[in-house]
DNA sequence: ACATGATCTTAACCTCAATCAATTTTATTT
DNA sequence: AAATAAAATTGATTGAGGTTAAGATCATGT
């Protein structure tokens, strides 16, 4: 199968064939969306649960100023909170980033769903709790770490999250995000994300061109991040950016005397 | 009944007697703890659910570096994440700022609350899609906001928490929150934060005073924040902070001829 | 009353990132 | 291929907020 979304799942906890064909006949009919287009809107009433099959997508919020905060990125797998159907109003926007394939599923199927599929609904629990991390991880970046830092923070966290998916070739992954949507997520200047790339760039640290993010030193990232991982709580996957580096430093440097 | 806790989560929805007196069984043995006190450690492994009925607590991160964010203010009546013994492991600490009578439930008590309190359950993840809205609220007045309207917005959150549960009176609440933590919360210096907090007072927008928050002008202190209570999500008290003001401005300047 | 320590307050200085303003490169459209 | 728009890049300038330091205020204990 090649349904991202019932991958992630299946990491969180086992589903029996059952709640597999369930989730198979949710997502049975997904949408287009070309890029950079609402999916919902803050102060609309939510009507259903989208689940990203392909293709990037974000939170946001406006400000009356006219600035845009970016709250999350959404990679294939990733849904919105199941529970916004509760909500009478949406508190932010949802857009996507690249054109993308949505899966919408209605709230009457996610009351079923909290009803009769109690491993499914354990499994979102996880990866809800997962997104929470990513928000308190978020938070501590924008409110503590300098622009490198921030920055550098916020390739692992992608780097991390695309790899397990398994969208990493050795140590790059698609990066559809632009310098001014990277300002809006990191409370930066798209002048200054440019400048805070070009030093990791000289620094051969890393790297984005052409819509690819190239980890030239991941341990020297890493470094620069402050960046543990474990706070993306993964269960499967048990490495993390810092071991695999290791093993890449082990491996990649013949003659590295002291 | 003065359990702030189950008073809240009837504010998001109706519960059945036999709901209540569950949870009245589950806080009867609260624990105090004094000011200042880690209730849990990033790293540790969650044993319990920490519900606060009385005092201040926060969530917060350290840095690697020394630095700490606060990510979220606990009042009476708030929980942490009752999910949270799915984990594995806090990915952040939770301390209390005043002394504090706090609540503890265990995993197998939310375990069969899960399974056979459809109603808490419901309340307990309104509460918990608040406590996310908040969160995204925080992102973006620490990655967008200017100082001032930031610490303004910090206010008019915490002043409209207090007052939806009982605990404003006129235009002031107790705020027992030292300058150094509004900065920890706020991403700024303390030093910075006594500059922003002069001005506010200069200016009579809000006061801090002896651990008491007074605001003096609503109106003024809602438009510096580009405050909009909506993602509060209340349901009950269906006030904000702007109704109040106004109504607070038409009774109280006698002679506001201009 | 005195000592101790924490918090608050103010001031002087400095740094990082925003702003403003071009110019170049890359994508998209016709 | 030319035309157009969107991003990326670079430089110069400015300002918000950090840093440091020193004194004032408040709280507590002896």
């Amino acid at each position: 199968m090649s349904n991202p979304f019932i991958n992630k799942l299946c990491g969180y906890g086992p589903l029996s064939p059952d709640d597999l064909s369930w989730l198979e006949d949710a997502c049975a009919t997904p949408r287009i969306f070309s890029a950079r287009h609402d999916l919902i809107r803050e102060g609309d009433r939510p009507g259903s649960v989208f689940v990203l099959l392909d293709g990037w997508a974000c939170r946001y919020k406006l400000l009356p100023e006219g600035g845009r905060q970016i709250i999350a990125f959404m990679m294939p797998g990733d849904c919105c909170d199941m529970r916004v159907s509760l909500l009478d109003e949406m508190d932010h926007s949802l857009a996507t980033i690249t054109s993308a394939r949505v899966a919408m599923i209605t709230s009457t199927q996610i009351e079923m769903l909290l009803l009769s599929r109690p491993a499914i609904t354990r499994a979102l629990m996880w990866s809800q709790l997962v997104d929470e991390a990513i928000m308190r991880a978020w938070i501590v970046s924008i409110g503590r770490r300098g622009s490198v830092e921030r920055l550098a923070h916020l390739m692992c966290e992608l780097y991390i999250r695309a790899r397990d998916i398994g969208l990493a070739k050795d140590n790059n992954i698609r990066l559809p995000l632009t310098q001014i949507v990277l300002g809006d997520a990191l409370g930066l200047t798209a002048v200054h994300v440019n400048r805070v790339l070009r030093q990791l760039k000289t620094e051969r640290v890393m790297d984005i061109k052409g819509g690819t993010l190239t980890i030239t030193n991941p341990d020297k990232l890493a470094d620069i991040a402050g960046f543990d991982g474990n706070y993306l709580h993964r269960r499967l996957s048990s490495m993390i950016l810092r071991s695999t580096s290791v093993s890449s430093v082990a491996g990649g440097r013949p003659a590295d005397r002291n």
